[in-house]
RNA sequence: UCCCUGGUAGCUCAAUGGUAGAGCAACCGGCUGUUAACCGGUAGGUUGCAGGUUCGAGACCUGCCCAGGGAGCCA
């Protein structure tokens, strides 16, 4: 007999199949079971009628625990009484196994208790559905990226010294030495752009920041592409249609679960190019508009981040931050070299930052002398400057992270369900 | 690291300083179309930990632990 995942059940009406998942949960009425049926890629309510099968299968339907593993046989019709518009009228049965008591009742719990559970909780419609969206998010940059030339280039998790310097950095033995877990692959990525053109890398990043807020994560995902012969505006419209991209794929592609996790779709829908892009002045301009007592020269906080983005009806760059705002390696603006020919890309409705960028220094004087000002170790940074020193071209890349942008396209109050496994500051089970 | 809030049954939560309780889950029984099904019953507790105040503490006080929310930092 064929084997049919849930999702495709509606082709098969009128004949008879098996799916193969877990019970979900069960309802009866003493001669009739109906077992909700999920296998991964739906659910499917299974009718047990009493005098229809076996009576050991009959029983053996009232036995099942939530979460038993269950292949069930049966001829798949249509019913409006059933979620999802298809039913299967069960004539056999093969109980798999019996689970034990299982701790994630369909009711509401606390987060705590859920994080805990993670490894049952992405088995829940909600948790599945982010998930699956999730997958979409990475596909899509993938596919936009594969489909512009650019080549995927992965850059190292153990990294030898930091990557901003600053930030604080995940530290393990290496062998006679240490090494350290990486913040992020954009210095290896300008080797790699200088060697094929355009390049991008796809990896975990970690920060041991004892961040406790709705946007952190100690170990999160970036797509960070750099691109020679580019300069800021360049690289601003890459992002933009990256983003439009991205979005639109979701939309196309995962409205069933955009429909199960509730999310207005409205927003998303005018995710399209161009963005808006306003300068760090005319940021701060925005902010004293609002009230509040902004000095010229700080980064902006969350709060206003949303206030920012709250000015518009779609993701909006703001450019040329300070110098002092940023990594060591932006480009001065030649025109105000107070400047950073940078810009961080805002999502709408309050959810912050999904991507910071901007143009690298491809002078070597300069570059050396930001490396000293910073205090940073010079000679894990030789091989950076050789870049500088072997056809330095003017180039420019960003990073967009994944979690805040599902975060935002799922229109969740916080990152930590838009990863599989979430590590956070105090946890890293399971 | 700082500020705020919380920790009671497996889970979600009640309980003026005065006998620790409900719903769900589990278990037993009933029900032939259920929609987090419903109805009846059974069982389930070192109230986060350690001290203290009190005739009496789940509640009040002190310290600690853990979690959530926020700040800073950042994607």
């Amino acid at each position: 007999m064929q084997s049919v995942r849930v999702s495709d059940l509606g082709k098969h009406e009128g004949e008879e199949v098996e799916v193969r998942g877990w019970l979900y949960n069960k309802r009866s009425s003493g001669s009739i079971h109906f077992l909700l049926v999920r296998d991964g890629s739906g659910l499917v309510q299974s009718v047990v009628v009493k005098g229809e099968v076996d009576d050991a299968i009959f029983q053996a339907a009232d036995k099942l625990t939530q979460e038993s593993s269950v292949i069930v046989r049966g001829v798949v019709r249509k019913d409006r009484r059933a979620p999802g518009g298809y039913e299967l009228g069960v004539k056999d049965m093969h109980v798999v196994q019996v689970a034990d008591e299982y701790p994630i009742a369909l009711k509401e719990h606390g987060v705590d208790f859920l994080l805990d559970h993670r490894h049952l909780w992405i088995r829940t419609p909600r948790q599945n559905a982010i998930l699956r969206i999730r997958s979409e998010v990475v596909k899509a940059c993938r596919d936009f990226l594969d489909d512009r030339g650019f080549v995927l280039l992965d850059a190292p998790i153990l990294t030898p010294a930091a990557c901003e310097g600053t930030t604080t950095l995940f530290e393990t033995d290496y062998f006679d030495t240490k090494a350290y877990l990486t913040q992020s692959g954009q210095l290896y990525m300008e080797a790699g752009a200088m060697a094929f053109g355009k390049v991008y890398c796809f990896g975990p990043t970690f920060r041991a920041e004892k961040s406790k807020t709705r946007r952190h994560l100690t170990e999160f995902w970036m797509v960070e592409p750099e691109m020679a012969y580019t300069e800021l505006d360049e690289s601003m419209n890459i992002q933009e249609e990256l983003v439009s991209y991205v979005v639109g794929r979701v939309l196309e592609r995962k409205s069933p679960e955009l429909a199960v996790i509730g999310r207005d779709t409205g927003p998303l829908a005018r995710v399209k190019p161009p963005f808006p892009r306003i300068s760090y002045d005319e940021a701060v301009e925005i902010l004293r508009r609002h009230g509040v007592d902004f000095e010229w020269g700080n980064d902006f906080g969350g709060q206003d981040e949303t206030i920012l983005s709250n000015e518009f009806d779609r993701p909006v760059f703001i450019h040329r931050y300070p110098v002092q705002c940023k990594a060591f390696y932006m480009k001065p603006d030649p025109k105000r070299p107070e400047l950073a020919l940078c810009a961080d890309l805002l999502a709408p409705e309050g959810y912050g930052e999904i991507i910071g960028g901007g143009q690298r220094i491809d002078d070597p004087v300069l570059l050396e002398s930001r490396i000293k000002d910073n205090r940073l170790p010079a000679d894990a940074y030789t091989w950076y400057l050789d870049l500088r020193k072997y056809g330095s071209v003017p180039h420019s890349g960003f990073g967009l992270g994944i979690e805040r942008t599902v975060a935002w396209i799922c229109g969740l109050d916080h990152v930590r369900e838009t990863i599989p496994f979430p590590r956070l500051i105090n946890r890293i089970y399971p």
